[in-house]
DNA sequence: ATCTTCCTGCAACCCGGTTGCAAATGCAGA
DNA sequence: TCTGCATTTGCAACCGGGTTGCAGGAAGAT
């Protein structure tokens, strides 16, 4: 993601462009998996932890992230992949308990689930543990 | 549950019985909902933080309770209702972002997904964000 | 240039979870 | 019953992720 590939995120997503946040967006885009906020504090070095906290938590208000709790401990966020404001992309996430690894697995969406009634679902968070393909050849 | 259910509970999963560990698994067991360890701390006043968590942490090894990240920051536990060693009852929660409780939706098996070649998995964790028939009332 | 607002870094804090340690308890064998 | 060992427990301290208060700095408006 270059820098007007951002620029347009934002503001389609009504987030003023700074330069922690493009960098914040970078990492994110780059990383191939979730990440937590500790791995973005390793990975951007420039921005204090505060200040990478602050902007997932503006990204996230503004729909651009949307957070993952896999059970590790810690939260991880990654880009939404829809365009519009909502995030109708959610998908199934993996976490390896060898590799400590989450994993999108981005071709099987969320199965709908019918409520009972009275019940009003904003969100979904289903994360299946196990061990991932890599961890289990060894 | 009374005393001769909980040491029953406890042979069936290899666990030896204790004082404190009867009044965490009643603890348990009253609770119409998932409970997190702070809410222990609150309801067990006679016993220890780290005693609770030890006692969770044992339960959990010795498949007597299970385990649920509604992501609201701190874990919960509910008591097993199989009664083989093993996690079949699994079932979707939903948390209230209202009232912030953990509602068991006990009818609603969590749906079988088949994942990718390669990958393995051990358990589910599957939880609805959104409101609560009673705080949508109001 | 000045004012105001927003953004940022720093340091401190909060809280759930976890551990080390030593005292207490339980239990087996002499 | 006494002795020695293993387990359980309470206490206090720690850890790490997440969060906030505050003050300095940048950006935009008048």
């Amino acid at each position: 993601m270059d820098r007007q590939e951002c620029d347009s995120l934002f503001q389609r997503h009504g987030v003023k462009s700074t330069p922690n946040r493009i960098i914040v967006a970078e990492a994110l885009s780059e990383a191939s998996q979730p990440v937590s906020l500790s791995e973005l504090e390793e990975k951007i070095v420039s921005i204090d932890k505060s200040g990478i906290f602050r902007t997932l938590s503006l990204f996230k208000d503004h729909h651009l992230v949307h957070v993952i709790d896999d059970g590790s401990g810690s939260v991880r966020y990654e880009l939404c992949h829809s365009e519009d404001g909502h995030d109708d992309d959610q998908h199934i996430h993996f976490y390896c308990e060898v590799c400590r690894r989450t994993f999108c697995l981005s071709e099987i969406p969320v199965p709908e689930i019918s409520v009972p009634q009275g019940y009003e679902v904003t969100s979904t968070n289903f994360v299946l543990h196990g061990i991932c393909p890599e961890c289990s050849r060894k």
